[in-house]
DNA sequence: TATTGTTATACTCTATAACTATA
DNA sequence: TATAGTTATAGAGTATAACAATA
């Protein structure tokens, strides 16, 4: 007694509260994510660089010296799938492990000189993709309140 | 403590601008969008559901009789890896495909009885989900702010 | 010819366990 | 014993090409 199609008296009633999707924070984040994250791609294709390259690269380049461990753990990144990051960026000449003084078992991350001048490079054409953004926002104060809705997220305001 | 430190004479000159990587949005939606679908991972651990999975469920049930190919599109899913997704939902007897009428290649896409039921307890659930995620952005005023924010990067008001 | 669903496949990202050399 | 870095590996998620049935 197969029926291959149903009348909608035979049809049991749907759920009543089913939410648009589009109401549902964690897929608008999603879908919004995506969305720059293309966006980043496209933009830096040309640089071959990803976005995680370009998070250690900024980090390092603001903080040099931390050991790979704490820069991993920084950026949510796990320690093992750290290493051929690094090396990639250690191939380009971009960055570079330092043996750090002390503890034998860590490496310092540092910048290259020639990395210094990529990530010169790459925050110019960081500043077309993030304008790009800012002007799909609405403008800065649109921009610095979605950044405290964000951070919310991850970092709750005891209350 | 002794901390392996460098003295500035040392280091090439890094560049000026860069930013803190809290204030780049790309960085801080993955991130919070991260923290989201672990919550969403944990919470529906026991469901066995994933995101994708939630959200076909969710569609369907709300807009009942869309064929596979729409469905996968809206949800930004390529038609090639909607295939399994659905065959699972198939399997577990909680969605169906329908030989459409008029168009003997495409399916029209339903939830079963069970999966009524199932998108029943799914939702309740799915609440305390979300309202773990609006109590951290601190109410539902935050809430609406952010999806409308979200929602102008993936649709951007014409101006 | 074009489209729907499908298969096969490859590539990236992520997660875990276990090894090594130091501590 | 514990930790930093590493290797190996497996699992998701995602992307593309090509095919059969149908339009």
């Amino acid at each position: 007694m197969a029926k291959t199609t149903q009348r909608a008296s035979e049809v049991p009633p749907l759920p009543s509260d089913l939410p648009d999707l589009g109401a549902i924070v964690g897929y608008k984040l999603r879908r919004a994510q995506l969305w720059v994250f293309q966006d980043f791609n496209e933009t830096f294709g040309r640089m071959k660089l990803r976005p995680a390259e370009f998070s250690v690269l900024a980090l390092i380049g603001r903080n040099p010296g931390q050991k790979q461990t704490e820069v991993a753990e920084q950026l949510g990144i796990k320690r093992a799938n750290f290493v051929a990051l690094m090396d990639g960026l250690e191939r380009r000449g971009l960055a570079e492990r330092r043996k750090a003084e002390g503890d034998k078992r860590s490496h310092s991350l540092h910048l290259t000189s020639e990395g210094i001048a990529f990530v010169n490079r790459m925050m110019k054409v960081w500043h077309d993709h993030e304008k790009r953004l800012i002007d799909r926002l609405g403008g800065m104060a649109e921009r610095d309140l979605l950044l405290d809705l964000l951070d919310r997220i991850v970092n709750p305001p005891s209350r």
